[in-house]
DNA sequence: TAGCATAGAATGAACGTTCGATCTAGAATA
DNA sequence: TATTCTAGATCGAACGTTCATTCTATGCTA
């Protein structure tokens, strides 16, 4: 059993999570590169700078490997947008922030690693169960701190208006990930400044409530 | 050499491509399930119903499977747009087309695959290639119809203007894609309502010429 | 009979994983 | 202090499997 219990000395779990931190930064590496079932053990132990059975002590498999990546990417995401929640002043903080979000979202290289993820998600229910419980923290964040921006403005909503307004939001973010890697071409900073008025006017819109609740249109006939 | 030439019997054509399209088929439904690395020759040709051998009667190798799935999938899209962009009453079509459109991109199965295709883009050139041509194509096409709708409500934009709008539009349906799945419990009927709100929105928003070119705030920083 | 369609076995490379051997650093002992 | 002991760290070869691809043989059709 390669997993230290409880009388391991500091300095011996210091170096296994050091070992650990090793391997799952070349995995992340090799997964962007190859995605998770083209990346090999071999690459991802090469890059890491160990031998391939070595890989084994830290973890039982590779899928194992894949769900401390995924776990990894995700506790960040939820700790970012705690630290937003934490904020005093939240809506300029919110407002400010979405331009940076937008810079960090829209940065390739993670992009391919998100995508990588979400699209094993469709797949492996692992996976899915992971993202969707991470999903449930980071939206429950950016609903409370969207009520709170409102109240600022003395708009008090009911639950479903505010979980409609984030949806839109987060899907505006994550669909400027998938963007830029459609078009490459498309201008970053110029983003970041719309997503901003974008989160203006969605701050200070009236009450979702009041738009039709079905519509008569083509979307009936689906 | 599997590939046909000239002289081939219109007979002949007609099989050619009724098993070139049971393969891609198979491939899509297998690429869905285990990811483009994932899903193995083997497995493709049994669900295509043929040998594994004859697979490369019609295809070089597998990823001359991958570029025809991508292909073919793009192509969907762009004669899609199209479409809309040939309609008569461009305005509203575009509005009611929109909720279809969630329904549609919001389809689990279907975005499986397209969520890998984009994945795949960010490892292999040659498939970047080939999504950002369809993205091109897509793009013009929907710039196209928003300057329609808009001089409809007599507003005359620059270029910058309308890319940027249509990069918004389409950040919205793409991240709807990738929303879906991260929440599955989201209601796509309710989502196209809103959709079709904040397309009005964009079509009777003033030109995005008047906001700040350049933003003093937190992304400057990064 | 000529040529394409098809099957399925054969091939060699690459894969994930296992395993026994070696190394190393600190604890125990003398 | 010098020596021995020991447990985890590390290696790299080996295993069985699966993979993409090729090859050969057989059927079918015109």
């Amino acid at each position: 059993m390669p997993i230290h219990g409880d009388g391991c000395i500091p300095s011996e779990c210091k170096r296994a999570a050091t070992r650990r931190t090793q391997i799952l930064d070349a995995a992340a590496e090799c997964f962007r590169s190859y995605g998770f079932h083209g990346a090999s053990i071999a690459r991802i132990s090469q890059l890491a700078g160990m031998s391939t059975g070595h890989i084994y002590h830290y973890f039982e498999n590779k899928e194992a490997i894949i769900a401390a990546i995924v776990q990894r990417d995700l506790d960040h995401l939820v700790m970012m947008w705690a630290e937003l929640r934490a904020s005093c002043d939240v809506r300029e903080t919110m407002i400010a922030l979405s331009s940076k979000g937008v810079i960090e979202i829209m940065d390739t290289a993670a992009a391919g690693l998100k995508l990588e993820i979400v699209a094993e998600a469709t797949r492996n229910p692992e996976v899915a169960r992971t993202v969707r419980a991470a999903d449930c923290c980071c939206m429950a964040s950016l609903i409370q701190t969207l009520r709170i921006a409102r109240q600022a403005d003395g708009k008090h909503d009911d639950e479903t208006t505010l979980i409609e307004m984030t949806e839109v939001i987060a899907a505006i973010f994550e669909g400027l990930m998938v963007r830029t890697i459609r078009n490459p071409t498309l201008d970053h900073q110029r983003m970041a400044v719309i997503v901003q008025h974008v989160m203006r006017q969605i701050i200070a819109s009236p009450d979702w409530g009041a738009m039709p609740q079905d519509s008569h249109d083509m979307a009936a006939k689906a």
